[in-house]
DNA sequence: GTAGGGTTAG
């Protein structure tokens, strides 16, 4: 069970009180160093933008250049230190290295000055570099202002509305799409399957599948998104079959299914596709040997796990912050803490996931005082926590017992809001069930908006620990009824 | 030419 712990827990006689788990230090569940999801997703685009300019460094340079006669409206600079004026090409180039939204304006500006309309070509790639920077109003005016389209115009303008969730739109441009007479292509497939896996609408995204089958659209970028849209519907036989009907495959659609089957914890497919991928000879990148070594942790395969860090070991991404976290829970839920301490400690970098993995590891193991000095060394390195840690921290608090500084830290889960949080009140109730105060268990239950299977597991077995059989037989026919 | 598949912890 999830928040089982085994052996024996040590039972803690006086602990000094928990550190506060200070507002501006809690995050969601995604968080992580104190940034929201949002900013996440920001900075993975900076950094694949960071990778553009370095090697468009010329180009960089013009854009520079380019911004600097767009403030120039008098033109001044444009026969002195500015450049000449670029054409589509450079200014799409341009537009694809720009690193911040004043560069796109700058030079969507010196577009206008300069070419006189713009062109599909220019247009498209303005379209994106707006969506690129969450300006989906202005990427929109672009396309509204567009005489002539293209299916690239389409598409990109789909996927801007897609990133920022505006599922509706993607639907509508598609069908206004349709209705102009124009025509889809693979990836325009690609982007609305996207937009039907997020939003889980398993019977639109089956009529796309159904029109990549009739217009040939399939290839390894396709079906991996059909593959990954039926996971997210949580069709895995239907993403099993659309893989195993793949011509070819590289290690992104390979890495897909590992991961489709780890997370829908198939975790014995899912080493059986890694090993099938390692015997034909593709090389697993950092997000393989995360989704394998979660299998590992899963099926408690210590010695595949084992072989994989020596793997690890050998290969660059040895230092990747994922795959040591991944490492550190192997090992924990293979009753190896001490092995996933020693990973952790020689990690060159640690951050909120590498902490709470090393936290939840020590106290599903028992050792709940080891995890909660732990999170006071995290807390004095000012380590951002969120509601995993939140839930590690509980786990340790059941483990021992230790019904003081569990209510000392539901106190601050209630001073920061956090009491409604699906996996915060899940373990409440194990915590309290496990500590034998069913009544706050219950209060907890009851309270709660969204119950889980282990809010009502929890709070079963604790009934049937006290052998109050009614009230869990009640229980059990109330969550049948709920669920 | 441009738009594009997997994004990781309990």
């Amino acid at each position: 069970m999830l928040l089982c712990c085994s052996p024996s827990p040590p039972r803690v006689q006086a602990f000094s009180p928990l550190p506060p788990l200070h507002p501006s230090c809690v995050l969601s569940s995604s968080g992580e160093q104190g940034r929201s999801k949002k900013s996440k997703q920001q900075r993975v685009k900076a950094q694949f933008f960071h990778a553009k300019v370095r090697s468009l460094r010329a180009q960089s340079h013009q854009v520079d250049g380019y911004c600097s006669a767009a403030e120039d409206p008098g033109g001044n600079l444009a026969g002195s230190a500015a450049p000449s004026l670029p054409d589509a090409e450079a200014l799409a180039s341009c537009l694809r290295s720009c690193g911040s939204l004043a560069g796109v304006r700058g030079v969507h500006a010196v577009a206008l000055r300069s070419l006189g309309s713009l062109g599909i070509f220019v247009s498209n790639n303005l379209i994106s570099a707006y969506s690129r920077f969450d300006e989906v109003l202005d990427a929109r005016k672009v396309f509204d202002e567009m005489p002539e389209r293209s299916v690239v115009s389409w598409t990109a303008m789909m996927n801007g509305y897609r990133e920022r969730g505006h599922h509706g739109e993607v639907r509508r441009l598609f069908l206004d799409m349709v209705a102009s007479g124009a025509q889809g292509n693979g990836l325009t497939f690609v982007c609305l399957l996207k937009s039907c896996g997020q939003r889980r609408h398993a019977s639109l995204g089956r009529q796309v599948h159904c029109c990549i089958v009739k217009g040939a659209w399939s290839n390894m970028i396709v079906d991996s998104a059909v593959a990954h849209f039926y996971a997210q519907c949580g069709d895995v036989t239907s993403a099993s079959a659309t893989f195993d009907r793949m011509v070819s495959r590289d290690v992104v659609s390979w890495t897909t299914m590992i991961t489709v089957y780890v997370q829908h914890g198939h975790g014995d497919k899912a080493l059986r596709v890694f090993s099938a991928m390692v015997s034909e000879g593709f090389h697993p990148n950092e997000f393989t040997v995360c989704s394998a070594l979660k299998a590992c942790a899963e099926e408690k395969a210590l010695r595949y796990g084992k072989q994989l860090h020596g793997a690890v070991v050998k290969k660059l991404y040895k230092e990747d912050i994922h795959v040591g976290s991944a490492l550190v829970t192997m090992y924990a839920r293979c009753s190896e803490v001490f092995d996933a301490q020693a990973v952790f400690d020689r990690m060159p970098r640690r951050n909120t996931i590498t902490w709470t993995s090393m936290i939840s590891g020590y106290a599903q193991s028992g050792y709940g005082e080891k995890a909660i000095m732990l999170f006071r060394k995290m807390k004095m390195r000012r380590v951002f926590v969120n509601n995993l840690t939140i839930v590690g921290l509980l786990s340790a608090c059941g483990s021992m017992q230790s019904v003081y500084l569990g209510k000392e830290l539901h106190a601050q889960i209630i001073k920061n809001s956090l009491e409604d949080n699906l996996q915060i009140g899940s373990t409440l109730v194990w915590f309290y069930s496990k500590c034998g105060q069913h009544t706050y268990a219950a209060r907890i239950l009851e309270a709660m908006p969204d119950r889980d299977a282990v809010a009502w597991t929890a709070m079963i077995s604790g009934y049937n620990s006290l052998g109050h059989n009614v009230e869990a037989l009640k229980l059990l026919d109330e969550m049948y009824g709920m669920v």
